[in-house]
DNA sequence: CCGTAACCTTACCTTAACGTAAGGTAAATG
DNA sequence: CATTTACCTTACGTTAAGGTAAGGTTACGG
């Protein structure tokens, strides 16, 4: 069966739906196997199979892309799955949207107090960058004046 | 040794340098002794003792308050350390002062980064928001209609 | 058709960041 | 003065997020 081959091959072509062996995928995005398997056992991915071996869509692909960026945000991969279910909703349930509603929106203001509070450090952070400035200016002058206040 | 007794006096006292015993600073900012130990232990922070018993000065407060929020941040420890260490530089060294001005530019591109994908992930959400909103109202209007419809 | 490269599962190992329990000292309180 | 109460250290347990190793199948290239 030409698995690999089929991904190859579409590898080249122009625009329609990319196929990914594991390996592709985790080169691609820069994670292991391994991770790309936990991933899986937690519910984050679901790619199809042929006979056993895994075949990733666009769509895990991008899944993957929101999975590593939620990591680089602190995030556990529980809270990632909820946040990537939010787009999984299903529009006919009224329960389930509203659900899905007040989740969504509970996650937005917990990511805007995140905000708040990176702006915060920035800030702090900022004030230290130009103290330190300062003090390197201050020495850095001290040493050539002390040289020319000694030979006038 | 009238120790928690002077930090109780303390406490009522207007301004002057409140002390901590480590109950008191666990209680204040919701966190176990444990991990005020642990803390210390990777040297985020240094209370004094007396015998063997902490006693954590405002200074030591205000650090751990610092600690919480890169917690809260999704940092580790180890990054946390590194960050307060950059309050603690030593302005007679200028090779020290410089070392410190990069780390620090390093954190703040770093924060920045983080700003930018939050931002990324707050549209996203946002949109996701207003698309279930349009959903919901559908689904309700729908429902309304239906009756309408059926018995002009 | 044979070897090697990519994939599979299972299972144990590791690290960070605590939790929790055990056993012991100091000290405020009835 | 006796007893809780708060604190101490030591040490083992736990959870999340993988790393790594072993052993086995599939598929592809020469």
């Amino acid at each position: 069966m030409a698995l690999r081959q089929v991904a190859e091959r579409q590898a080249e072509s122009p625009a329609p739906a990319r196929l990914y062996a594991i390996g592709d995928l985790a080169a691609e995005l820069g994670v292991t196997h391994r991770a790309l398997r936990l991933y899986e056992d937690q519910g984050l991915l679901a790619p199809r199979r042929i006979g056993n071996q895994r075949i990733y869509s666009p769509r895990d692909h991008a899944r993957l892309v929101l999975v590593l960026r939620g990591k680089r945000l602190g995030f556990s991969l529980a809270d990632i799955r909820e946040m990537l279910d939010l787009y999984e909703v299903d529009p006919q349930h009224l329960e389930q949207l509203r659900a899905t509603l007040k989740k969504g929106c509970a996650r937005i203001a917990a990511l805007e107090r995140q905000q708040q509070e990176i702006a915060l450090t920035l800030k702090e952070l900022r004030e230290g960058e130009r103290l330190v400035r300062d003090l390197i200016r201050q020495r850095e002058s001290e040493a050539g004046q002390g040289r020319k206040r000694r030979t006038p």
